[in-house]
DNA sequence: GCGTCTTCTAGAAAATCACTCCAGAAATTC
DNA sequence: GAATTTCTGGAGTGATTTTCTAGAAGACGC
């Protein structure tokens, strides 16, 4: 690591961290450029250049996340010994790292991680196929081995994370009275009834 | 039907449908107050006199179709006799609603809607309460009934609408090969079994 | 140590938006 | 037919993102 690239990522890892730091904060309405600069002491060209745009900062930031979650998810996967293990263990992961990174939550589930989270360059895109494909590899050694119902791959993703998605919403928004707790008791039993053979 | 008020709806309307139309050839991106101004042919002040800011117009927007789209659902629960039956009636429902409105549907499953289409007035989250509580109403009913499981109803709805939202994002997005009539079929089976007593 | 090239920092200026404001037109009311 | 309310029009304002370019700091050969 030499010293250059050790300054480059510092001040990039001080954009990332302070973005998160005023979304948290001062929720979508509040990042803006220069409250990001205000707040990280970098100054408005070292954020363009190290980002392009607001929209590659944000990006950039719930990639970041983003792949923490699916690492999670596919921790999960690998440790089950069985199908119905794994869709439990994945399902408790999710609303863990819900409870666990409430502000990163916030980010993932919110409207900008699906505006500026999409259209990434392409080592942001491959990091997450292959978290991808490593779920679909899973769900098709499922079906195969007679474990999980004869469905398209698409379909059971949306049967397992689907449930999970939405009720991880409810609780994000605040205005509903869900459990975390209690959903991660009793989801993982109704979600499997419904992909299992 | 006074002239004015004559006047007055068609301007609105004028406003509305020229939101969606440059929403769905622009998207989010290009629905802004200048592109919906000069594609309807309204003035500036007066998309501000009818909606007093852009969230406001999308979130009129937002409402009415979202309105259509919870009224397909209530009439298919409605109209079912069993809760299996009313379960299947709403999921395809839902997916034959995206389907055949794809550009709203679009609209409501972009972050426009979530975000403009909260913090509205008293007449629209009333209309929406209604909705929303006829569904309640009807799961509890289930519930109590013995044909539904005996869970927290913030999760059964998690259960059913959770994976039709799911497929119906992959579906939108269009990076994903998601057959909608495959899914209709596929899908109520499904998620019955994770719902059911 | 010394020039060169690349990378990074800095912030002023430009461009783009949503939104305000108010003057006046049109409709309604009495 | 005057007064009042509702609606329309668009120039102007302020906020925000992005561009631009000048130069500082580091990497590297010599």
């Amino acid at each position: 690591m030499s010293p250059k690239q050790h300054r480059g990522e510092v001040t990039s890892d001080l954009l990332l961290d302070a973005a998160l730091r005023v979304f948290v904060e001062s929720g979508e309405q509040g990042l803006t450029v220069s409250a990001v600069v205000r707040t990280s002491g970098v100054s408005l060209g070292s954020l363009y250049h190290h980002f392009g745009s607001l929209d590659g900062l944000i990006g950039a930031l719930s990639h970041r996340w983003l792949d923490r979650l699916l690492g999670e998810l596919t921790k999960a996967l690998r440790n089950a010994g069985t199908a119905r293990a794994g869709i439990a263990g994945a399902v408790e992961a999710y609303l863990a790292f819900v409870q666990e990174h409430r502000g990163p939550a916030l980010l993932l589930h919110s409207p900008l991680a699906d505006r500026k989270g999409m259209a990434r360059g392409r080592e942001f895109r491959d990091a997450q196929e292959a978290r991808v494909s490593e779920v679909a590899l899973w769900i098709r050694q499922g079906v195969d081995s007679g474990e999980l119902a004869p469905l398209p791959l698409p379909l059971i993703e949306s049967l397992v994370l689907g449930p999970v998605v939405a009720v991880a919403r409810r609780s994000l928004s605040g205005i509903d009275d869900v459990d975390l707790d209690e959903a991660a008791r009793l989801l993982p039993e109704q979600i499997w009834r419904s992909v299992r053979a």
